[in-house]
DNA sequence: GCAAACAATGCTATAGAATAACATTATATT
DNA sequence: AATATAATGTTATTCTATAGCATTGTTTGC
């Protein structure tokens, strides 16, 4: 199975997860004659900031507040930047929440399975094979023919559980 | 395995999908004491026209025509009726489309699994223990803890994939 | 190197989805 | 009937996403 599931949940030196995201985010735009532009780039890094999907507007806001004074950057702008980045892979959208966030393993092909901890807010991405045949196999008692999967799960993480059973939690 | 499948993708005497969902309605929230108003009732039965998800404002437009001249219903109206079909377990969101459908088997408890036609839009819901607990293991193995799941594969429906095959789709 | 073609971004406006806030009406409770 | 509660009407607004067109940047063929 592969998961950034201990990465997502618990204290890690997040910006190796930044930095091997860009890394291989140049390798695979370099390898498919895709444009990775600046903009492109810096959206894609504001996005991993955090293992919590983010939302279009926050990611506005965001590099608006980055960038250096008054460049502002626009909607579509962003938009535009999505487009691309989900078209390559490199993030997903999480519908549930209307918000995006990086993918840990681009370039191999999966199916888009997330974890998302509704307390602390961050999402971990998983593929397991055993799931995807178990949702061909319910697919196919009724004929349907997959051609993509969008799985949501909403819960506690790791960490969260812990403190809830700790009483910590406000 | 429990499913809508065989009716939602082949032809059917859809009168009967409505009332029965009427029906169930009306039993469910005498049971619990919610009150299925003529609005709400309404605003059912309009989701229930086809089994292809509708938006909030398509369920606004078509009831402003099917209702009595003038009457217009307007969307917070149709959001209230929502949120209260959601709470009883009368509908469903399918979150990549900002769509409601109704839920063919309220009552009983299940967890969101959908199965939705890219190319007619009609969309089954199934309900499969062999996939929840593929869910649920594999969200253990990265200790995660699963309260509320919610799956929506995109694909071809049986008649669909007929049709394609017969290549007389436009 | 230069012009044409194409891709990316800037910008304004607008479409589409959802809710906030408050007034009014209907339904239940005593 | 009087009060409390729930539901609906109404207006405005927030949040999400895209259309359309001008401008700038990057390739590509010559």
């Amino acid at each position: 199975m592969l998961t950034n599931s201990r990465l997502a949940y618990h204290s890690h030196d997040h910006k190796r997860c930044v930095s091997a995201a860009l890394t291989r985010a140049k390798t695979l735009c370099d390898d498919s004659n895709a444009r990775l532009t600046p903009i492109r780039e810096a959206v894609l890094r504001t996005i991993w900031a955090s293992h919590r999907p983010l939302g279009a507007y926050d990611i506005v806001d965001q590099m608006t507040l980055n960038a250096a004074s008054g460049k502002r950057i626009l909607a579509p702008t962003v938009y535009r930047s999505i487009e691309f980045l989900l078209a390559q892979g490199l993030i997903h959208r999480i519908a549930t929440l209307n918000a995006y966030i990086g993918c840990p393993f681009p370039g191999s092909n999966h199916s888009d399975f997330f974890l998302i901890c509704r307390e602390c807010g961050s999402a971990a991405e998983c593929s397991a094979d055993q799931l995807n045949i178990a949702v061909e196999k319910t697919a196919k008692r009724a004929h349907f023919k997959v051609e993509s999967q969008h799985i949501e799960i909403a819960g506690l993480c790791p960490a969260c559980q812990d403190k809830d059973q700790q009483g910590c939690l406000e």
